[in-house]
DNA sequence: ACTAAAACTTAGCCAAGACTTATTTTATAC
DNA sequence: GTATAAAATAAGTCTTGGCTAAGTTTTAGT
């Protein structure tokens, strides 16, 4: 994004017609990433908790933990707020299990990570950086954008 | 990514080839995004000082708080550490300025920001999701993802 | 030159998310 | 069934990145 020139009168200098977003335009900006960055540990842990019930009948701290590569007392931190704020319940030294609104936001996480892990696929990057990418990009993905990616992944399938 | 059946004996499960990356694979995942996430102040900052000085010929503390959305002295406490890990040179109540570690940060971070968003106006997404969407997932992007979005955009130009 | 406004710093607070070390509880193996 | 291993918790530390309130310095206007 480049900017148009401008000149000094004094000290301060004068835009003439540039193209920096207005502050608050700007502002906006980065505090919806902020925002999206609120949620992120929430809809991975979810999503994780989710996969582990499904793949092997219980989510575990201490796998939650490896899975994550974190430690088992940060993952246990984390649990506890996920538990203040109804995402899951726990009792001391027992399992996870996701509430509702958990078992809601594990699904469209899910759903959310494939499409944008199908996508990265169907424009030909390789697995591993599919993968990579996927689990930081998942989280930034507008409704739009996800409908977009969605399409084109349908489109490339139905070439082949 | 579904997962095949398994079924247990006694308490714990036996898996049948379910497709659970590895813990250590998935740790390697997750690592990957909290790495990406540690840069990431530094490269909003520093890309945001370079425009700054590009578009109004310095970077005030003020300006910079402002358009990041936040208060001027957790701009402050953010520009302290991009002192200290020279990125950028400030002196008491002067502007800031961007070391050349910090130039080519910030050169490479915009370069990087506006492949992103040139994709995803290239795939047809509004403007406005362009922005908010490109701001987050600049910093999730390998350099494989990066190509590949180059590649695409330039197809797509040259077929209007 | 003075005054008032704007910009910046300082100090102190908080939550999230990482860590280590130590203890307690539960599960496994013999 | 008891000993040992594994899992979870407890307690305390650190950094980042937010905030407010209050004080200081610089800039701008008359
Ligand atoms: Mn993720
Ligand atoms: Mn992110
Ligand atoms: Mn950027
Ligand atoms: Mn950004």
């Amino acid at each position: 994004m480049p900017y148009f020139s401008r000149f000094s009168i004094g000290v301060r200098t004068i835009s003439i017609g540039n193209t920096l977003p207005s502050a608050d335009e700007q502002a906006a900006l980065f505090s919806h990433v902020r925002e999206a960055h609120k949620y992120e540990a929430i809809e991975d842990y979810v999503e994780l908790i989710d996969d582990l019930i499904n793949a092997t009948g219980e989510a575990r701290l201490v796998d939650i933990a490896n899975r994550m590569g974190i430690t088992q007392p940060t993952a246990s931190k984390t649990i506890a707020r996920l538990q203040r704020e109804g995402y899951v319940t726990s009792e001391p030294y027992r399992s996870i299990f996701l509430t509702d609104k958990g078992k809601k936001t594990a699904e469209s996480s899910r759903e959310r990570h494939e499409i944008v892990y199908r996508f990265l696929m169907a424009l030909g990057v390789q697995e591993e950086n599919a993968r990579r990418d996927s689990e930081g990009m998942e989280h930034h993905v507008s409704d739009e954008t996800l409908a977009v990616f969605e399409r084109f992944t349908a489109t490339q399938s139905s070439k082949q």
